[in-house]
DNA sequence: CCGCGTCAAGTTCAT
DNA sequence: ATGAACTTGACGCGG
């Protein structure tokens, strides 16, 4: 079991992921951005193992514009001695890296060039992980989308969309429940019909319920099967509401009594927990930390 | 140099 | 019909 967070490192020196705005997007800036920003991952990377952090989602913008005409820079030959040296580390070391697209890559959307765009998106994210040479463990998180007034037309055609991947794709994602459209039955049911694996946010869970009140714990059992030898052991979401924001904001930093409730309920060790929360490595250095100590030997 | 408006992208919901 | 929120930090311009 490894307890991660999600793409930014805080307090550790050269670590963070740079952009640029669009029109500043020459092949020589970007080239600079791509140069720094594979630098910074070997420096997470670095601090991760140095602290025992095994799971880990590589930012979007590793590659700034990295699914967009904008950037044609063929980073992935540019940069091919910086990407082997870096999936060399993560692998010698163990550190199940994945990457999570943003609310813009939607694969059922009504308009064509959306999904078109989308699956650039997704080749752009496996591309990454390809370079890499992680195996098929190392994941891309995917919501399902929107519903557009028809939800089961919707899910035709992620279906459908899904369905004409390569398959280099379908090795790669995984579906999570959202706060809004899809809660975790529906996204169990199309996991399990498609067979891709499922993740559960906890507190989409919360803001999106189902209409039973089935716990945390059944839905995230349930949720196991989906997860098939090759995919590597089941992945889920971690948050906590922040309670002076509205529904579904991630807190500043992990209550660990909350947490600690959460994982006892849970009672399982062959999951992995993927920290949503501001404060990133520092509480999930907390986390990893408690549960080492209370373990009886190890 | 500091501060604040803006930033690729899509959908839903509030006004 | 239009615009904000989502989630969020950081880019980069204007003063």
């Amino acid at each position: 079991m490894s307890i991660g967070y999600a793409c930014l490192t805080i307090g550790v020196e050269d670590t963070s992921i740079k952009s640029c705005i669009m029109r500043n997007a020459t092949d020589t800036r970007l080239k600079e951005l791509i140069a720094w920003n594979l630098n910074s991952l070997n420096n997470i990377l670095d601090y991760n193992i140095a602290n025992n952090i095994r799971l880990f989602r590589i930012s979007s913008d590793l590659i700034p514009f990295g699914s967009s005409p904008v950037n044609r820079v063929p980073w992935w030959e540019i940069f091919e001695q910086e990407f082997q040296r870096l999936g060399d580390k993560i692998r010698a070391h163990d550190i199940r890296v994945s990457m999570h697209p943003g609310q813009y890559t939607v694969l059922n959307s009504l308009n064509e060039d959306v999904v078109k765009r989308a699956i650039e998106d997704l080749r752009y994210h496996a591309k990454v992980l390809s370079c890499l040479k992680v195996g098929y463990e190392c994941k891309i998180i995917l919501h399902v989308g929107g519903v557009y007034g028809d939800k089961e037309q919707a899910l035709n055609r992620f279906i459908f969309n899904y369905q004409g991947l390569e398959q280099e794709l379908k090795h790669r994602i995984v579906i999570e429940n959202d706060d809004k459209c899809y809660n975790i039955q529906e996204v169990l049911m199309l996991g399990l019909s498609q067979d891709i694996p499922v993740v559960y946010d906890n507190l989409h869970h919360i803001a999106n319920p189902t209409i039973d009140f089935m716990s945390h714990k059944h839905w995230i059992d349930q949720c196991k099967q989906t997860w098939k030898k090759k995919d590597g052991i089941q992945k889920m979401h971690y948050s906590q509401q922040d309670k002076d924001k509205k529904l579904g904001s991630h807190s500043n930093s992990i209550n660990l009594d909350e947490f600690i409730a959460f994982f006892h309920e849970l009672n399982r060790e062959d999951i992995d927990i993927m920290l949503e929360v501001k404060d990133k490595n520092l509480s999930a250095l907390n986390c990893i930390l408690y549960l080492k100590d209370s373990k009886p030997c190890e």
